[in-house]
RNA sequence: GGAGAGAUGGCUGAGUGGUCGAAAGCGGCCGCCUGCUAAGCGGUUGUGGGGGUGUUAAGCUCCCACCCCGGGUUCGAAUCCCGGUCUCUCCGCCA
């Protein structure tokens, strides 16, 4: 969410930052509109409050029984038109409040303009694809011919866009699990959290999934909870109405979480293999800190997942959203790509593993999370980062490809092995 | 799932219709005092919104809202009524 007083002084420049993104220039108008009426009704509303406090508590201290009874119906009559001006201020605030929600953040200065995703910038690329000297095979096939990959009865269990793993497959995922949570904790810093997977509705407001993109959520109606489509929901919003102390800052999180998501605007996109299912698990880091310090907590943060993909030892890139490819919370995101070699149409493509982004006040206005810059100060909102460290399956198709022998083996990257039971290798049978 | 109790400021905890944004204590901050520390003394200490003044600053000033959330009663609600959420205790069930 934007800060209402930032439009209100400096439309021109809002505006300006929506036309890069593609975004309607209109809805700043919009809201200054909007926010003008609210303010009037505002006023107006405290200020008959004001004289209905002083007239009751004078009722209290006259004696006069004609006076009081009169005194009272004068204040019943200021009582009525508060609650009528009520009734517009609250719809006010509510219009307010919404179109706020439904307005995307600003680019910092520095991210490249572009109209879509053809724009982004290749920022840089590490180590060189391996050279095969046989036809690498997509890993649909080297998971089945494994059998540890099994797509057929995961459609059969849930639909499609569920798989199984099983035996070594399983046994893989988990200790790449485990591997990147123990490099984030033990090497970067991070405090591991465990989340809950399902959470209330205002968490999903907080980081901005809710009320605009709800179409890609799960939800249970029952008891009005969504399964979270990613860590960053519940671990941002774990300080969600607090004020921190500064001293605390920055706060660094990674966690582990299954994500669910219903990929309903990505139907006949990427069907093949288990790039893109309704349910995957992920590894996320997620910063909470100071304004001054997030463009470079984000470099961290970008440093520290790429440094699973180089623990890893696979070719990777980093890509710059340009203007136009940013997600509706992110003032500045880069992904980190890691090179599938037989993934794609032709001979090789670079799958996206983690989104890392700085999101400037703008989930922290949504979600309350402020901090006290010193003592005795005004609260600020904090600024919040994330980026996975890594997405899952995406990493484990990696693996797969990249490692894959001219037998039908996968070979064990050497950094996985210790959580693999000192396993080298993955053979058939 | 059944029965009961509760939810007040950073914390503990008073407050049952007006003078309560809220006693007291603790903690925090500022100052005084004191070889140092501790103790002591004085002051101060919530959040949000709106208006005025000011250079769309700092500051000053006035007002409103907030005692879990949402409704209701009333001239007036932390206080009374209804609904919800959460916590605790007991029982049941259970990985």
């Amino acid at each position: 969410m934007l800060d209402i007083r930032l439009i209100r002084e400096q439309p021109d420049f809002v505006k300006e930052g929506l036309r890069k993104v593609g975004a309607d220039p209109a809805l700043v108008d919009q809201v200054i509109e909007l926010d003008a009426r609210r303010r009037t009704l505002e006023t107006e509303a405290s200020s008959l409050r004001a004289q209905r406090n002083a007239g009751s508590k004078e009722i209290g201290r006259l004696k006069d029984e004609a006076e009081r009874e009169a005194r009272k119906a004068e204040m019943r009559a200021i009582g009525d038109r508060i609650a009528s001006i009520e009734v517009d201020l609250k719809a006010a605030e509510a219009d307010q409040q919404n179109l706020l929600l439904n307005i995307p953040n600003l680019p910092l200065p520095e991210v490249p303009y572009g109209a879509d995703e053809r724009e982004n910038v290749v920022i840089k690329t590490v180590g060189e694809p391996r050279a095969f000297d046989f036809e690498p095979k997509p890993h649909w096939e080297i998971g089945a011919a494994l059998g540890i990959l099994d797509i057929e009865r995961g459609t059969k269990l849930s639909g499609s866009r569920f798989y199984v793993l099983k035996g070594q497959g399983a046994a893989l995922q988990r200790a790449l699990i485990s591997f990147m949570l123990d490099l984030h904790i033990r090497k970067h810093g991070y405090t591991e959290v465990y989340p809950p997977a399902v959470v209330k509705e205002h968490c999903l407001v907080g980081t901005g999934n809710l009320p605009k993109f709800g179409d890609n959520l799960y939800r249970d109606i029952e008891d009005d909870l969504w399964l979270v489509p990613t860590a960053e929901v519940p671990v941002t919003n774990l300080h969600r109405e607090e004020i921190l102390d500064a001293s605390d800052l920055p706060i660094k999180y990674v966690a582990y979480s299954p994500c669910f998501r219903r990929e309903r605007m990505s139907a006949g996109r990427d069907v093949r293999g288990i790039k893109r299912g309704h349910q995957f698990d992920k590894v996320e880091m997620v910063k909470l800190c100071t304004p001054e310090t997030s463009r470079a907590e984000l470099d961290s943060l970008i440093a520290d997942a790429e440094d699973v993909c180089r623990a890893l030892e696979m070719p990777y890139r980093v890509v710059q959203m340009c203007t136009g490819d940013l997600s509706f919370v992110s003032a500045i995101k880069f992904d980190l790509e890691l090179w599938a070699p037989a993934c794609g149409d032709e001979g090789g493509e670079w799958l996206e593993v983690s989104s890392c982004a700085c999101f400037t006040d703008f989930q922290a206005r949504r979600a309350g999370i402020r901090y006290r810059p010193e003592p005795g100060a005004r609260p600020e909102f904090v600024h919040t980062i994330n980026g996975s460290g890594l997405a899952l399956p995406r990493t484990l198709i990696a693996v797969l490809e990249n490692y894959q022998n001219a037998d039908g083996s996968v070979t064990i990257p050497e950094a996985v092995r210790p959580y693999m039971g000192g396993v080298e290798r993955i053979c058939a049978g």
